[in-house]
DNA sequence: TTCCGGCGGGTAATCGTTTTCCCGTAAAAC
DNA sequence: GTTTTACGGGAAAACGATTACCCGCCGGAA
């Protein structure tokens, strides 16, 4: 291409690029031969030569969930816009194989990582390493120790809203439906459940059901709630994975919802307006945390900076599965 | 590394690599010395040299469809057996911005790529681009001609086995709720609902509804369908989200399903199971599509070899959404 | 006229591997 | 005892770009 052009390469190489001055004329000839040889640059050998591959490099315990779904969206949507692509990786919420896809991604040289490591204490030599050699940000859950930038929910402040909401509409005895706590987010909602209950006189927990953040674990838990043939007044969900399950298993077992029991869930993924009745549910701003994420990814200027943990508030969206 | 171990870079290398035989000792000490020094190949000079990333591009119209999540976990799945990658594009529907990533993918020299043209005309130019320069196989949609592999389901089976159905328990009148032709899959459906409704005496086409496969499209379906005061028989819908929003509206409007109407679906996304009452849909057998499609990707030996077109079979899954 | 500075262009080093080619040695063949 | 053969190891070329460094030319100033 740049004997196409009638120059050397370094002169060709500085006309595309505009990080020096060339003539016109030269300019010119380039960008002609480069055209009329649909010349592409090998992003290979740029990554190797300018150490930056423009790849980002992301983990989720599972694409299939709707709610790493739509992270994934907003996180590739956002890394598009600068010119970068989304490398990723599913760990099917095992901590051996997120630590395989992790050090896969790093010996690729991505120039950032964002996981969603699966389990707060198996998970922390995974993140650990990344953290080591790349700009890493967690996003939604977080591993112990003050690792890498964390970017997610306040999920104190939204299972706050919910419990209240509940409370609110008249709710005494209520139930939580979560995850079982080895991820951050399912720990940090339960405790921030218990502490919601203890703090309003008149309200108790009326049962706790750990599991999975899945579709099944709702289903399984409205059966033994059912079968205990003692409903509390309200059920909050971990997520709208379980709470979507659990209503179709309420509604199957003839339990109206929501005069019978409310039910409430976390996150607001797409499905949750579309239940019957229509989900009352803790929305995440997913765009929002996005771009923070792929913003911090970016621009960390101070390498010794203390890792910081941004906390976005989320919004009550009330619909029509807890009672008025 | 190779100084640690005493040898030079070259038997270091094939020390590694094992493609070629080095004496037990100095496989030792290189061994010994890449663990001391925690050594990790450079990937990107690995693709540099052996002109291979291990990366493969996916392109889908939209990362948040239920259906496209499925292809994308699938395909991630397959590669990583194999240490390869997925590196993934959203192309919103929009030709253009499909356009761009395709490039974006080349230009990273991605080892091959999958793709779900967003329209079977605009995307060909994109298509027939990837095409020429790495192993193409496009997945579900495909554009005019034969440009490269396709593998997907087989439209005109699944859809015969859902008219028939809906025939059989009685339906006379069908109504068709799909997406615009511009996209493969979309025309084929529909093309493919005219005829088996013509091949059936006594069964006519009561209505055609045409826009995207979104919820919000099969919802104001359900409104038109409804506000013309003349429901049909039953209800084929192009696609799962489609019908989702379909039923959603229906039960809003106090419509019975089935005993009103029968609906049934295409695809069999994970929420098809959920939705009251559960959707009789087209079950889209995502894992064996990932899998040929990874196959084609990987195997394609004699380069001159006509595109082939693999269709598998789906299978209709009857719930409580159609008649009995 | 001479010197100097700036500017545009070329040469070559570099990024980190793999692989081709060559060389020396030791074992095998005669 | 000599010649081949096989095999393990090293030097260096390549992959395709960017960039540090150098060099020649031209204009202006002394």
């Amino acid at each position: 291409m740049a004997r196409r052009a009638g120059v050397s390469i370094a002169t060709a190489s500085r006309a595309l690029s505009g990080r020096r001055r060339v003539t016109p004329d030269v300019a010119d000839r380039v960008q002609r031969a480069a055209e009329e040889l649909d010349y592409r640059p090998n992003t290979v050998a740029q990554a190797l030569r300018g150490q930056s591959t423009r790849i980002v490099g992301m983990v989720v315990p599972g694409i299939g969930d709707p709610f790493f779904t739509q992270i994934v969206e907003a996180v590739e949507h956002d890394l598009a816009g600068s010119g970068r692509e989304l490398l990723l990786c599913d760990s099917r919420h095992d901590p051996a194989i997120e630590a395989r896809r992790v050090r896969a991604l790093l010996e690729r040289q991505v120039d950032g990582l964002v996981i969603t490591p699966c389990d707060a204490t198996a998970s922390v030599p995974a993140v650990r390493e990344a953290a080591r050699s790349v700009p890493t940000v967690q996003m939604d859950r977080y591993v112990e120790g003050d690792v890498t930038d964390w970017v997610g929910v306040d999920d104190e402040s939204g299972v706050n809203q919910a419990v209240a909401h509940l409370a609110d509409r008249g709710a005494r005895r209520v139930a939580f439906v979560g995850g079982a706590p080895a991820g951050s987010t399912a720990r940090v909602r339960l405790e921030a459940f218990e502490r919601a209950v203890a703090a309003r006189p008149g309200v108790t927990v009326a049962a706790r059901a750990l599991g999975d953040f899945s579709v099944e674990h709702g289903r399984r838990a409205a059966r033994e709630l059912h079968a205990s043939g003692d409903l509390p007044d309200a059920i909050l969900c971990g997520n709208d994975q379980i709470a979507v399950g659990l209503l179709r298993e309420l509604r199957a077992a003839g339990v109206r919802v929501p005069a019978d029991v409310s039910v409430a869930g976390f996150d607001d993924i797409g499905y949750a307006a579309l239940t019957d009745p229509p989900l009352t549910t803790v929305r995440q701003p997913v765009p929002q945390l996005a771009t923070e994420a792929v913003r911090l990814l970016t621009a960390p200027p101070a390498p010794a900076r203390p890792p910081c943990r941004i906390a976005v508030s989320p919004t009550l969206v009330i619909r029509a599965s807890t009672s008025p």
